[in-house]
DNA sequence: GTCCAGGGTAAGC
DNA sequence: GCTTACCATGGA
């Protein structure tokens, strides 16, 4: 089916580092999520083709690529004033938070810890193609807590864990054996549920911080990471004004990662 | 071969 | 409370 999503910037969303299950293909992505895969190409101005049905999108898609909320009002929220902002915003405002699946979400970002993005995606898919169900020839979704709870010891190592393989299966166990509900957890509030997520072997303030703006829709949640951390020393020295930005935080936190990377060559 | 990656943990102070 | 060494692996 084909969909009008003004301002989309379907390439950056893809490589943005929020979500690793986005294959690149001869034109457009491959995504798998929700237990689903769904194919997307940009056909024109802010058209793009979808590989699923209506109902599908409704039910699925639509609020995958939080397409309720109003990204270009960001616009009239930045001021000139902050010069390295605006930059971002300007480059990165057709990135969009994503809202992924809170398991699959959390076990990415215990991944990520010292991993650049593509690895983290190797890693991703090294587990999908070893525990996660088939959804189609070739194609796995991501596997269950479940699944990595009873996963045999050299299979899980030979995804390239490392060190995070205790994490990895730790939290897997947590929720496996229903001491920790993460569906349940979308009644917390922000304070609550930054804290509940670092219960979780392997997360800290950082990944927590993910787990919340990727999975948990917290626009507020601001994951300072390295890229991050360098903007705020380099272009904030005064602070970064988080009372002004409340409520895009973790938007404004994403364009300024997509914006670092750019200028740093790495997009 | 070298360097670094969307950090967390435990030990030390 | 706040620093610091260490962590295992892959991609550039």
């Amino acid at each position: 089916m084909r969909v009008r999503i003004p301002g989309f910037n379907l390439r950056l969303t893809a490589q943005s580092g929020q979500c690793f299950r986005f294959h690149q293909q001869e034109n457009g992505y491959l995504l798998i999520a929700h237990g689903k895969m769904l194919s997307i190409e940009e056909v024109g101005d802010g058209l793009f083709d979808l590989s699923c049905d209506q109902a599908d999108f409704d039910a699925i898609w639509a609020h995958y690529f939080d397409l309720g909320r109003d990204y270009a009002a960001l616009r009239q929220l930045v001021i000139e004033d902050d010069g390295y902002l605006h930059k971002a915003l300007h480059y990165a405002q057709g990135v969009r938070i994503l809202r992924q699946q809170p398991f699959e979400t959390l076990i990415a970002f215990i991944i990520s810890q010292r991993k650049s993005i593509p690895a983290i995606s190797t890693c991703m898919a090294q587990l999908a193609a070893r525990f996660g169900e088939v959804i189609a020839p070739g194609i796995h979704a991501f596997p269950t807590p479940q699944a990595l709870a009873i996963a045999d010891e050299v299979d899980l190592a030979a995804c390239g864990l490392g060190y995070r393989l205790p994490y990895v299966r730790g939290t897997a166990r947590m929720i496996a054996d229903g001491r920790i509900n993460l569906e349940a957890m979308h009644a917390l509030d922000d304070v609550q549920l930054h804290q509940q997520l670092q219960a979780f072997p392997g997360v800290g303030a950082k990944v927590a911080s993910c787990v919340m703006l990727f999975a948990y829709a917290r626009m507020d949640a601001f994951p300072v990471d390295v890229w991050i951390q360098k903007v705020l020393d380099a272009e904030f020295p005064e602070g970064f004004p988080f009372e002004r930005y409340q409520g895009v935080l973790g938007i404004l936190q994403q364009y300024l990662f997509c914006y670092a990377r750019h200028e740093a060559g790495r997009l």
